[in-house]
DNA sequence: GTCTATAGGCTGATAGAC
DNA sequence: GTCTATCAGCCTATAGAC
């Protein structure tokens, strides 16, 4: 039996290393330029032998994606823990960014897929945002959670609280995407720009 | 020599149909679903006479691109026109939410390919943000101008209007990008969030 | 479990007949 | 100018030997 058990510990361990070259030559080549072929030089196996750990190359494209965005949240976490809902958005902000910008690979990977990529993913896309341990605890959960304080205590207007946290998110996913795609055409400095957004994100829904 | 000239106009006819059958294979399949074969059979020739025209399928691409900005600032010029640079500037950000939600595919060829796409892309960019036709009438300039007048009449804060102007374009980026991505996954009307981010805009940078 | 080999498909681009 | 035919390369996925 012991025998059995080191090679399922075996098979497992191949298959995180292969989910580890993949996020490697994600980082490197982006989704689009993620081939089986490449996978399997990487880890210095045979291409056919993925297909004994994946059935498809969308599963394990789905897998990444899933882990995509754990890390978003793993980004968020410290802010997350931040009492004041002021203070806490604002560090929210920034780490949303600072996960843009250290992770540009991987943000495109989740949030910037052409639509039939994006279409094909989507149904897990709730349990990303909603997080996958529980209503509330996941990436825009965090940030929707946030805008409710502060609306109910009064410091920001009273308008739907996923109306305002889906804005918010807009405003700072196009200053991360405009980065991710022109950043050497961009004239305004990364941090500014998303100081201002964190800013005018206060003025704007401010009661 | 009516000849020559029919024949060059034939030539010239030929070019523009291989370009509109690709702009209808772009809408339809994304800048990554493009191939010379589409395009070859869109408009019943073999896929080789389109070397005849075209050098290489990244100069037909390139044209593309250039048309797509092109077709941006047309979005813009009526906007443009309003002598108000408060109501200008609010024209010009419903015109731009418009051409995203109207023309999604020229949306992403123009603003969200990946990143290798987009750095061959880049050095043609200048030229479309500042626009063809000289400084400041591009899209880009449009926006930045119009901030610029509502610094100096002292509606908006004393901010440097490119850093102001790139900040208002990354909200609204935001937004456009996160439908053409997540649509059916976003809990609020696109008007309504395009409506708020424009009042939050005025609220954000009012001097 | 892992290999080699390959089927069957797509791609951009080119050579040479007409 | 336009065609046919094709090169050379990539891709996912599978079949069958070991």
């Amino acid at each position: 039996m012991g025998s059995v058990e080191r090679r399922e510990r075996q098979k497992a361990d191949l298959r995180a290393q292969l989910l580890d070259a993949a996020r490697t030559i994600v980082q490197e080549h982006g989704l689009e330029g993620l081939t089986m072929r490449k996978i399997a030089e990487a880890v210095e196996y045979a291409p056919g032998t993925i297909y004994l750990h994946f059935p498809s190359r969308d599963d394990l494209v789905r897998e990444l994606v899933r882990d995509g965005f754990l890390e978003l949240v793993n980004y968020l976490k410290p802010a997350a823990q931040i009492a004041d809902p002021r203070e806490r958005l604002a560090a929210i902000g920034y780490a949303y960014a600072r996960f843009g910008v250290e992770r540009p690979a991987t943000y495109r990977t989740i949030f910037l897929q052409p639509p039939d990529i994006s279409r094909a993913l989507a149904d897990m896309r709730p349990g990303c945002e909603k997080g996958p341990d529980g209503d509330g605890v996941g990436a825009f959960g965090i940030l929707e959670q946030t805008v409710a304080e502060l609306i109910a205590r009064g410091d920001f207007r009273q308008l739907p609280a996923t109306v305002v946290a889906e804005t918010i998110w807009g405003w700072l996913h196009g200053l991360v995407a405009l980065r991710a795609t022109c950043d050497q055409k961009m004239l305004t400095d990364f941090d500014t720009s998303v100081r201002l957004a964190i800013e005018g994100v206060h003025r704007a829904f401010a009661a």
